[in-house]
RNA sequence: CGGGGUGUAGCUUAGCCUGGUAGAGCGCCUGGUUUGGGACCAGGAGGUCGCGAGUUCGAAUCUCGCCGCCCCGACCA
C-alpha cells in the first residue's frame, strides 16, 4: 500500500511490509463495539462482506494458519486421524438422522437447482452445521468389527450456522471455521477413555496458543449425550455465565449450574391441616399474592408453569421465588418443547395462567398431561399456597408429598451466585465466558438411529458408543485478542502472533540500516520466528502505532541515530522497557531472545 | 421473530428537528518542508446522501414501503 524508497535493493528472501497487504486503520469502524472486533479491524486482520460473514486478510489467515496446527497437532497427539467431509449434505441425511426437527430452522438450505427453482423431485441440501449426520453413515459403512475400533475423527474447516443474530465480529458468526471430531468405541468405558483424552488435547491446545481457558461443566443440548464440558475463556463480553467456586473447583455453565440448596437429608415437612380454598380475585401474579393483603412470601408459593413437550402438555413447579432454568428441561427427554399459551392451558388445567396449581383433584384433564415435574427446591416450602385451577382463587396449606401429583422431582431452577456450592458449600460466584469449545460423550444416539454397530469377539453387535468434540477455531481467534490487547492495539502470545518478530526500519534509504535488518531477520529466522521488516517510508511515529497495533511480540528497531551509536533496540510489546543491543551483538542476542520465548510459550 | 437505533466519499462523521449550492477530519494523489510515538503547508481527485414510491416549484432533510447494518431480548449442536 505505501511505497517504499526504490533506491534500496535487496538479495534474496525477505518479507517486506511495503510489499504485503496490512491495511491498519487509525478509527474504529461505526459497527464495531466490543475490543476484540475492533482490532480485528483495526489491525486489519478481517473485513466484513455481510452480517456474520467475513474475509480472514493476510494476517488474519495467517493466525488462522497457527491455530489450525497447533489444533491438529494436539489433536493427532491425541489420538484423532484428520479427514474432511463435504460441506454440502444431502437434506436426508439429516432427515435420518434424530435432531432434523430441532436442527433445520438454523440450518442453510442449498439449492440445487439455483434461482429457488428446485423441482420438487430434486434432492435437497443444506449446508453442514457440524457432522455426525456424514460420519456416523460413514464408520456405519466401514467399520463393522470390534478390532477396528476404538477410532476418532476429526476435522478442520468452515461451518455454516443460520445464527438468528450474528455478532461481535468473529464471536457469532453464521460462517465461521471449526475443528470437529468424532469418536467411535466399544463401550462406555471405552467412550469415557476418549473422552478424557480429548479434554487433555483440548487443554493443550488452549495451553500451546496462550489463552486460558476453563473446562466447566456443561448442558448437552440438542446434541443430547450423557455429559459434556464446555470451555470457556473468561471475558465480559462472554455469552455465557459460568457458575463457580475456585476453592472448591467447581465450575459450570449456568444452564447446567445447581448448588446445595437443598440439604441431602432434608426431612418433608408434614401437613398443617387441610387444603383450604380463598378468593384472590385479579391476582395473577406471584408479587400480587406477596403483597398486602394476602402476604404470601414468594419463596412460600408454588409457581406452577405448563409446557408443551413434543405436542402434550406437561406442568413444571417451581418456589415463586426461582427462576425456570429452561435449558433443564432437555432432561425430561422431548424432542422439542415451548412454554404452552393460555389457550392451550385452559383445557387441561381449568383456569388461565395467575390461577394454575397442580393440586391433585383440581385439574380438569389431568390426563392429557405428559407429567408433573417439581424442581427439588419446592420440598424447602413444605406446606404453601398455589393456584386453584379456578380463576381468582388460591389454596393454601398445600402439602409437597399429600397434594401436589408429581410425576417426579428435578433440578429446573436457575441458581443464583451466593447460594452454596454442591461440592463444598461455600458461596457460588458468576463470571461471563467465551464458549470456545465443547465435548460432549454422545452415547448410541446416533449409532443406533444410523445403525452403526459392530461386531464384538463372541460374534454379538453392538451400537458403537460415540463421543463428538468441536474447537471454534475462528471465536478463539478472536477470543485470544479479547484476552490480550492494551490500549495500544493487540498483544498476541508468541505462538499464533502472525509474525513473532517485527524489524522496525525507521530510516530505510539508509543501505546500512537495511542491510542490518537483513541479518536481524535471518537470525531471528533461523532461530525460529517468522520475521517481518517494516519498510515502509513513514515517520517513525507512524511505524510504532502500527506494531503496536498488529501486536507484534517482539520488536527489533533500527534508526539512524541508533546507527550512529552503534546500537539497534529491542523490545518486547508487553513489556515498557526497551534494550538497546550493541549492533556487532545484535543478530546472537535477537536469536537468544527468540529461542527463550519459544522455549516459554 | 419482538424492542431500540442507524444508513451521507475508502474510514469516522456534521447537516435532517425548522425543505433551497452536500461540508469537515482521516486516508488517497501532486509538489514542498519535515523526520524516534499517528507531522506541516499548498494544490487536487473522490458523493446515484441505502433502494423505491409519495408530498412539494424544489427532498440528504417531510411521509410510506422495502433493504442493509448495529445493540438488547429470545435463540445458540
Amino acid at each position: 500500500m505505501r511505497r517504499s524508497f526504490g533506491t534500496v535493493s535487496l538479495p534474496g528472501f525477505m518479507k517486506l511490509w511495503s510489499q504485503y497487504f496490512i491495511p491498519t486503520l487509525k478509527e474504529s469502524p461505526a459497527d464495531a463495539e466490543i475490543a476484540s472486533h475492533k482490532l480485528l479491524i483495526r489491525a486489519g486482520l478481517v473485513r466484513k462482506l455481510g452480517g456474520g460473514l467475513y474475509t480472514y486478510l493476510p494476517l488474519g489467515h495467517r493466525v488462522m494458519q497457527k491455530l489450525t496446527q497447533i489444533c491438529r497437532e494436539e489433536m493427532e497427539r491425541g489420538g484423532a486421524i484428520e479427514l474432511l467431509m463435504p460441506l454440502v449434505h444431502p437434506a436426508e441425511n439429516w432427515q435420518q438422522g434424530p435432531r432434523w426437527a430441532a436442527a433445520r430452522e438454523i440450518m442453510f438450505r442449498a439449492d440445487s437447482a439455483g434461482d429457488g427453482k428446485r423441482a420438487p423431485r430434486e434432492p435437497e441440501f443444506v449446508l453442514g452445521p457440524t457432522h455426525e449426520e456424514v460420519i456416523t453413515p460413514l464408520v456405519r459403512a466401514e467399520i463393522t468389527s470390534y478390532r477396528d475400533l476404538p477410532k476418532n475423527f476429526f476435522q478442520i474447516g468452515t461451518k455454516f450456522r443460520n445464527e438468528i443474530r450474528p455478532r461481535f465480529g468473529l464471536m457469532r458468526a453464521r460462517e465461521f471455521v471449526m475443528m470437529d471430531a468424532y469418536s467411535f468405541d466399544q463401550n462406555d468405558d471405552g467412550a469415557i477413555k476418549s473422552y478424557f483424552a480429548m479434554k487433555a488435547a483440548y487443554e493443550a491446545f488452549f495451553r500451546r496458543v496462550g489463552v486460558t481457558a476453563i473446562a466447566v461443566e456443561a448442558d448437552t443440548g440438542v446434541m443430547g449425550g450423557s455429559f459434556s464440558h464446555e470451555f470457556m475463556v473468561p471475558a465480559e463480553i462472554g455469552d455465557d455465565d459460568v457458575i463457580y467456586n475456585e476453592e472448591s473447583g467447581y465450575a459450570a455453565n449456568r444452564e447446567k449450574a445447581t448448588s446445595a440448596l437443598v440439604p441431602a437429608d432434608l426431612k418433608d415437612a408434614p401437613p398443617d391441616g387441610a387444603v383450604e380454598k380463598f378468593a384472590t380475585p385479579g391476582v395473577v401474579t406471584i408479587a400480587a399474592l406477596e403483597a398486602a393483603p394476602f402476604g404470601v412470601p414468594a419463596d412460600q408459593q408454588f409457581k406452577t408453569l405448563v409446557y408443551l413437550g413434543d405436542g402434550k402438555p406437561f406442568i413444571v413447579i417451581l418456589r415463586g421465588c426461582d427462576e425456570l432454568e429452561e435449558a433443564k428441561l432437555g432432561a425430561l427427554g422431548f424432542g422439542v418443547f415451548r412454554p404452552a399459551t393460555p389457550e392451550e392451558i385452559e383445557p387441561v388445567l381449568g383456569a388461565r395462567p395467575g390461577s394454575l396449581g397442580a393440586v391433585k383433584g383440581t385439574m380438569r384433564n389431568p390426563g392429557a398431561l405428559a407429567g408433573v415435574f417439581a424442581d427439588q427446591a419446592i420440598r424447602l416450602i413444605g406446606n404453601g399456597v398455589t393456584g386453584a385451577n379456578e380463576d381468582g382463587f388460591h389454596l393454601r396449606r398445600v402439602n409437597v408429598v399429600r397434594d401436589l401429583a408429581i410425576t417426579r422431582f428435578g433440578d429446573f431452577r436457575r441458581v443464583r451466585p451466593g447460594e452454596p456450592d454442591p461440592k463444598s458449600g461455600a458461596p457460588l460466584k458468576v463470571r461471563r465466558g467465551i464458549e470456545v469449545g465443547h465435548i460432549f460423550k454422545l452415547g448410541t444416539k446416533y449409532s443406533e438411529v444410523f445403525g452403526a454397530a459392530y461386531m464384538d469377539d463372541q460374534k454379538q453387535n453392538h451400537p458403537m458408543v460415540m463421543g463428538c468434540y468441536g474447537i471454534g477455531i475462528s471465536r478463539t481467534l478472536q477470543a485470544v485478542i479479547e484476552q490480550g490487547h492494551d490500549q495500544d492495539g493487540i498483544v498476541w502470545p508468541w505462538a499464533v502472533a502472525p509474525y513473532q518478530v517485527l524489524v522496525c526500519v525507521l530510516d530505510p534509504q539508509l543501505p546500512e540500516a537495511m542491510t542490518l535488518a537483513r541479518a536481524l531477520a535471518e537470525a531471528a529466522e533461523a532461530a525460529g520466528a517468522d520475521v517481518l521488516v517494516d519498510d515502509r517510508a513513514e515517520r517513525p511515529g507512524v511505524k510504532f502505532k502500527d506494531a503496536d497495533l498488529v501486536g507484534f511480540p517482539l520488536r527489533l528497531t533500527i534508526g539512524g541515530k541508533g546507527l550512529k551509536e552503534g546500537i539497534i533496540e529491542l523490545k518486547w510489546r508487553g513489556q515498557k522497557d526497551v534494550a538497546k543491543v550493541p549492533v556487532a551483538e545484535a543478530p546472537a542476542r535477537v536469536a537468544a531472545a527468540v529461542r527463550e520465548a519459544q522455549a516459554k510459550a
